[in-house]
DNA sequence: CCGGTTGTTCAGCG
DNA sequence: GCGCTGAACAACCG
C-alpha cells in the first residue's frame, strides 16, 4: 500500500472527516493518543509517503512502511495502531509508524519535493540531482528528499520507460536525459495513481516482476542493487548504461 | 508453508 | 562523526 500515489488516495478518502470532531480514540500506538480526543481535525495532508493528520498546534505523521494498512468506516480483525471515532464513521490504521509532532506542518515540510504535489518543482529536483552526481540512478530515484513519494515499483517502471539502466551514474546522463528522469518520476506517479484507483496497477507493469522484456522479449534481469539492495528489474538490452 | 517484499530507523562497527 | 551493514518491525501474497 505504501508508495506516494497510494497515500494520496488515502488522503482523498479521509477528506469527509475534515473539520469533524474526534469523539473516541484507541489503539496500540505509543504516542499520547488521548490528546486527540475532543479535537477537530483541521486537515489531512500528505507528503510523499507520509500521511499527515493536522490539528491546531500539532500533527500526526503516519508512515505505512512496508505493511501498513487502513480501513475507513470498517475494521480489520486486528488491534488498530490508531482508531479515531467520529459522530459519523471511523478511521483505523494498522501496523504503521505514528509520530506526534508539535508545531505547524508547513514549517516542517517542503511540498515542492513531493512528486504528486501541486507545488512539485522539477527544476529543483534537477538541481538536487546535479549535487548528488555520483549516485546510481536507482538510488537517486528512491531519495525522498528529491523525489518524495517514489517507491521501488515506480523506480523500476520509470527507468524502463526512459530506457536507462539502473546502474547508470547520475552525472553520466545528459541534461536532456536527466530532465526526462525527473519528468517521468512525477508523470508515472500520476499513472500509478489512476491505475491504483481502478485496481489494475499490476496489469500495467512493464518491467517490475515481469519475466520478459515487453520490447525485445529477452529475459528480465532481477538484482538487489543500490544502497538499500532493493529488488531491481531491468532489461540489459533495452536500458542504456551510462557509466 | 515458507520466502519475499510497494519502507524506514537505529545500533554497531571500522 | 562518517558511511556502511544488518536487524528489527510486521502482514500478506504466491
Amino acid at each position: 500500500m505504501p508508495e506516494g500515489p497510494s497515500i494520496v488516495i488515502l488522503k482523498e478518502a479521509l477528506q469527509p472527516f475534515k473539520g469533524k470532531k474526534i469523539l473516541e480514540v484507541s489503539g496500540s500506538s505509543k504516542i499520547d493518543i488521548q490528546r486527540m480526543k475532543g479535537l477537530k481535525v483541521e486537515d489531512f495532508k500528505s507528503w510523499g509517503k507520509h500521511s499527515l493528520i493536522c490539528f491546531r498546534g500539532f500533527y500526526l505523521r503516519i508512515h505505512m512502511l512496508m505493511f501498513g494498512t487502513y480501513r475507513i468506516n470498517e475494521q480489520k480483525d486486528a488491534v488498530p495502531r490508531l482508531h479515531l471515532g467520529f459522530k459519523q464513521g471511523e478511521i483505523n490504521f494498522y501496523s504503521c509508524s505514528i509520530r506526534l509532532i508539535e508545531g505547524d506542518v508547513n514549517d516542517d515540510y517542503d511540498w515542492s519535493s513531493d512528486v504528486m504535489s501541486e507545488a512539485w518543482d522539477a527544476k529543483l529536483a534537477e538541481k538536487k540531482l546535479k549535487k548528488a552526481s555520483k549516485l546510481n540512478v536507482c538510488d537517486a530515484l528512491l531519495d525522498q528528499e528529491t523525489f518524495a513519494g517514489v517507491g521501488n515499483i515506480i523506480k523500476n517502471e520509470v527507468l524502463f520507460r526512459i530506457k536507462v539502466h539502473p546502474k547508470s551514474i547520475i552525472d553520466k546522463l545528459s541534461s536532456k536525459k536527466l530532465k526526462e528522469l525527473v519528468k517521468e518520476a512525477s508523470n508515472y506517479s500520476f499513472d500509478f495513481y489512476e491505475w491504483k484507483k481502478l485496481f489494475e496497477l499490476k496489469k500495467h507493469w512493464l518491467i517490475y516482476k515481469k519475466k520478459e522484456c515487453p520490447r525485445c522479449k529477452l529475459p528480465v534481469k532481477k538484482d538487489h542493487i543500490g544502497k538499500g539492495k532493493r529488488l531491481t528489474c531491468y532489461c540489459d538490452n533495452c536500458q542504456v548504461l551510462y557509466k
